[in-house]
DNA sequence: ACCTGAACACCGTTCAAGT
DNA sequence: ACCTGAACACCGTTCAAGT
């Protein structure tokens, strides 16, 4: 992880170190101290790079959103709405699942990097272009919200947490049975209770598709704002 | 803020202490340290009452959620899954407006408190009881996700950010005029620019809507997991 | 122009001591 | 049983100085 501290520092490899950082170690290492001795530089040497740490910040977010084009599935503007932003929102959750730590930054960030509104700017012009009405453009980008991301949005942060001892698993199925049942959790011949992790992929889609079926209701049905 | 340094500390009274100086200074003023000099107590005086910090926090969840049930609007039960499922969820919302870093809290926290549990349980049931099987409701409190604890899940964390000057919107709406256009900025007469805000209630409403629209659209279906 | 050193005002938490 | 004091290993950042 030591990097040669011969070639200058310059704000892209001070970003970069803070990525693979993030990546590797995860977010809460990434403190402005830790990536000055990666650099293997001192800490207020960085400072001359990224004004503060929230600066910082946008920029390892530019640097994870730089890598959303490279993922498309190629020109998909022929082939309808639903198709580019589905596949634009898919390649950004490729991105995202490479940097588990984007969700966390973007998500406190209030600053929007000119990357942040490119991003979202693209994926309104495949709305729009359909002919969708700017108001509904407007509700269904809320709608989709955070999702636009890839993000999943989930209850907690790991749904597929390992697996506790079994006796905590009895414990939740007659305390909380509603949960135990749909969590999948079944009791098998020997009296032993498994609960089967969640494919994520799948959730995901499931509940992106579920949106956007509604959404294209919406458009086809000439959705109106309501009165008032 | 300053406490009377009289009564005998204890949990409820920490969490208690947490709560409102979330509620009044934001969830980055919450340190033990903080916390401490409000209760005029000094720091290690806490650790007799929370293990440590993650528990404290733990503790400020099922605070807050504790405060669900008295928003709830009545008995629904026979009123159909759709209103006692959708009525939960806006009284989540309300607490949540009450207590804005609750948010922050639960998507960091991994630890799931009975009170979380028991939220959860009761949602499940609304379904399950409406005769949704287990796998559909599995995957449907999935595309719920976060929005279950009335979490806006929207792009940016403030979406109704103060106006920046005309200046910066023109650029805006030159350099991404999709968003311009979708974001409700309107160019009056005299040529300057506005966008008005978002009525979150309204979004929050629309996209919760438009999912259990869906919802529902794949229940009476018939719902059936994919052959695989 | 770029990097350094020392310092300031913060963190969470451990350990040994007080009452 | 409950609270305190001093200490440790961390933060982000300012300021004045070095090359």
């Amino acid at each position: 992880m030591g990097e040669s501290r011969r070639e200058r520092l310059n704000r892209d490899r001070v970003l970069d170190a803070a990525v693979a950082l993030a990546d590797a170690d995860g977010l809460d290492s990434v403190s402005m101290r830790r990536l000055a001795t990666e650099l293997g530089v001192v800490p207020m040497a960085l400072y001359k790079h990224v004004a503060d740490k929230d600066e910082l910040l946008d920029g390892m977010v530019d640097v994870a959103l730089g890598e959303v084009d490279a993922e498309l599935p190629g020109p998909v503007d022929a082939a309808g709405w639903r198709l580019a932003v589905r596949g634009r929102i898919l390649a950004a959750r490729r991105v995202q699942l490479r940097h588990p730590w984007l969700r966390r930054v973007l998500e406190t960030r209030t600053t929007r990097t000119p990357m942040v509104l490119a991003y979202t700017d693209a994926l309104i012009a495949g709305f729009r272009s359909a002919g969708f009405s700017d108001p509904l453009t407007h509700h269904v980008m809320h709608a989709l919200g955070s999702r636009i991301w890839g993000f999943t949005q989930d209850l907690f942060e790991d749904v597929n947490q390992p697996p506790p001892d079994p006796a905590s698993f009895e414990l939740l199925a007659t305390a909380f049975p509603h949960i135990a049942a749909v969590a999948g959790v079944a009791v098998h011949d020997d009296g032993t209770v498994v609960a089967r992790g969640c494919d994520d992929q799948f959730e995901f889609e499931f509940a992106l598709d579920l949106l956007l079926d509604g959404i294209a209701r919406l458009h086809d049905q000439g959705w109106l704002p309501p009165a008032r």
